[in-house]
RNA sequence: GGCCUCGUAGCUCAGCAGGAUAGAGCGACCGCCUCCUAAGCGGUAGGCCACAGGUUCGAAUCCUGUCGAGGCCGCCA
């Protein structure tokens, strides 16, 4: 079903065969060769390295080797043409039929053309957003909210079992911090006049929160001290800034299954339980640290501290777990999680972070190894920034400022789809640019409308011939004839269509969602290219007035195309687009 | 000072589990609508893949160092 990795295993075959005959000597089979589409159309369709690295291994000439490999592989039906090129590159033309085999291959499959078990069932616990509950989403969360979510999809395509999940920061100061600014809307809306503190949260969205409480409590804590209302507040409050996010996360198409509070695994003793396991594993101890290097540091004092030895496990420093009054720092609960999440039994962990968590990867990840004995695959992703761009200008954010463009300003500015693939068009560790009016124009510069315009004009074929009488569903389309879409433009097309399932498999395999936009985006420029030869070359119009079997032929093409462009783009969470 | 990420065409970026002559879009220039959506297509120009070493038959890709950009380095979370 991937004509890649199909030809790897005929390869694979014959260097077998090879070996048994003394060909080659033993010990070559494991070689990890490649089987691609090479850059070059003049290298063929498909090619080879094999006889390199079997040659690499096994000390001898390799053109010799891609000789004896094509001799064996003449035999085979689906080549066409073997040629030894180069160093000794074995390039293959393949037969017309087995291209075409393809195209009947992707409309009987339909979104299952690429869908693979290399996951395994694995399970996943794909962390992501985990944004503090002190505020709405801002873009920055959108990208790493939008690269979880795709990346999610992307697993469960790849045949892994994926949990999305939040981890609700309500355990630390910052709740409290949030708890005396909504206490000041409280105030404010009794009628008092308010000034904030230099840590308040200033934004708007808590003026409303202040409505609330006034509404629930009445002048009840007016006059009250701090002790009185600080927990009562703060628990009101996460929970309004949880619907605020929960909404936001809606707005942009994401659901988590499920929300891991901080709160709860202090409560439930997780931390004591992790640092009694990591005590007995000698890793915990009593010490001074180091002076940090950074510039500000006057004030730094050496004290005994409790430290969890994590350069133990390829940290820098240890760390400390422990505030020299006993309270526990931040860590402390990060470890407790990570502990949780590692005694839940999954295969595999991945934290989605903005890349100002860095300087976190080295200590979280000694402390997964230590908790899990080095069994538990853990990955961290980093989200590189969001410059938000509008009339050529970077908008400058500042936390401090509290001007961040809402995650909900953009999805209402350009819409859901459009944000979420644009926020998909990087990698997830380069910056990446979201300029307002650019995401809004529909033109070929703008990719998201690009590839709509493909998957629209496919629909649009589809719909002509059914206007004109053609059963274009999907298995009258799988009869066509092999009589027809035998010219290169053709090939050209399916061959592009042929790489989808190698396309979801890397991108799976390196955890990278915008090479699935990237292959979209390739995909549509064949298309569209192949769409307007058809104003040139009258045989490759699809719908053919006179000749019913050949426009059948090309709506196979043309719907094969469609149901890879449509899974792509709902894999990445887009829909698709029927007309424009 | 240390650690992390990045450095590819004028601009924005792909490519990096090593492979053949390094790709795309934008911008510039030249073409294409009697004909399935020109919201599109074709073509031209544009590169010491930051730099220097190393590994290899072969390096943009792997390793080391240098330079440059950003981030992180508090008993804040």
């Amino acid at each position: 079903m991937d004509i890649f990795s199909d030809t790897k295993l005929i390869v694979a075959d014959k260097i077998g065969e090879l070996i048994k005959e003394g060909t080659l000597p033993k010990g070559v089979e494991d070689c990890p060769f490649s089987v691609e589409r090479p850059k070059n159309n003049e290298h063929g369709e498909i090619s080879t390295n094999a006889a390199l690295i079997v040659a690499g291994k096994a000390k001898t000439n390799p053109r010799q080797i891609a000789s004896a490999l094509v001799e064996k592989l003449g035999n085979e039906d689906n080549i066409g043409k073997l040629s030894i090129a180069g160093p000794g590159f074995i390039n293959f033309v393949l037969t017309p039929d087995t291209w075409q085999e393809i195209l009947r291959v992707i409309l009987k499959k339909q979104d299952d053309y690429g869908r693979s078990d290399i996951g395994r069932g694995s399970r996943v616990n794909l962390e992501f957003v985990s944004a503090n509950p002190t505020g709405p989403l801002h873009v920055g969360h959108a990208r790493g909210a939008v690269y979880g979510d795709a990346l999610g999809s992307l697993l469960e395509y790849s045949g892994y079992e994926v949990t999305r999940e939040y981890y609700v920061n309500d355990g630390g100061a910052q709740v409290d911090t949030l708890a005396r600014s909504v206490y000041l809307r409280y105030l404010e809306a009794h009628g008092n006049k308010i000034t904030f503190g230099p840590d308040s949260y200033k934004g708007d969205y808590l003026v409303t929160i202040g409505l609330k409480l006034l509404e629930e409590y009445g002048d009840k804590y007016v006059d009250q001290p701090e002790q009185a209302w600080l927990a009562v507040f703060r628990e009101f409050a996460i929970k309004e800034m949880m619907i605020l996010i929960k909404e936001d996360l809606h707005f942009i198409n994401v659901t988590m299954d499920q929300y891991v509070h901080e709160k709860s695994i202090v409560e439930t003793a997780r931390i004591d339980e992790a640092i009694k396991h990591l005590t007995e594993m000698g890793l915990i101890y009593k010490g001074v640290l180091e002076p940090p290097k950074a510039k500000r540091s006057e004030d730094w004092e050496a004290r005994e501290q409790l430290l969890l030895k994590s350069t133990e496990y390829g940290d820098d420093v240890d760390r400390p777990i422990q505030k020299s009054d006993g309270s526990w720092t931040y860590f402390a609960p990060d470890i407790a999680y990570h502990y949780d999440k590692v005694s839940r039994g999954y295969d595999e962990l991945i934290n989605v972070f903005g890349s100002d968590h860095g300087g976190y990867v080295k200590r979280l990840t000694a402390v997964v190894d230590a908790l899990s004995n080095g069994n538990m695959s853990f990955v961290i992703k980093l989200i590189q920034q969001v410059n938000v761009i509008s009339q050529d200008e970077v908008l400058k954010m500042s936390k401090r400022a509290g001007n961040f463009v809402l995650l909900r300003d953009a999805v209402m500015a350009v819409g859901s789809d459009v944000t979420r693939f644009v926020m998909l068009m990087r990698k997830n560790d380069v910056p990446l640019d979201f300029n307002f009016e650019k995401v809004q124009e529909q033109s070929k510069d703008n990719p998201v409308f690009y590839v709509q315009y493909a998957h629209a004009r496919v629909c649009s074929l589809l719909n002509r011939a059914h206007e004109r009488g053609l059963d274009v569903s999907d298995p009258a389309l799988e009869d066509f004839t092999r009589e027809h879409l035998l010219e290169p433009e053709h090939i050209y097309l399916i061959r592009k269509l042929a790489e989808w399932p190698r396309i979801v498999e890397q991108a799976t395999m390196h955890r990278e969602p915008h090479r699935i936009i990237f292959y979209l985006m390739e995909v549509a420029s064949v298309f569209h290219g192949f769409w307007s030869m058809g104003k040139e070359k009258e045989s490759l119009r699809i719908l053919q007035e006179e000749d019913t079997e050949k426009t059948l032929a090309g709506l196979a093409l043309v719907r094969s195309t469609g149901i890879i462009v449509a899974q792509g783009l709902r894999i990445m969470g887009v829909k698709p687009l029927t007309e424009m």
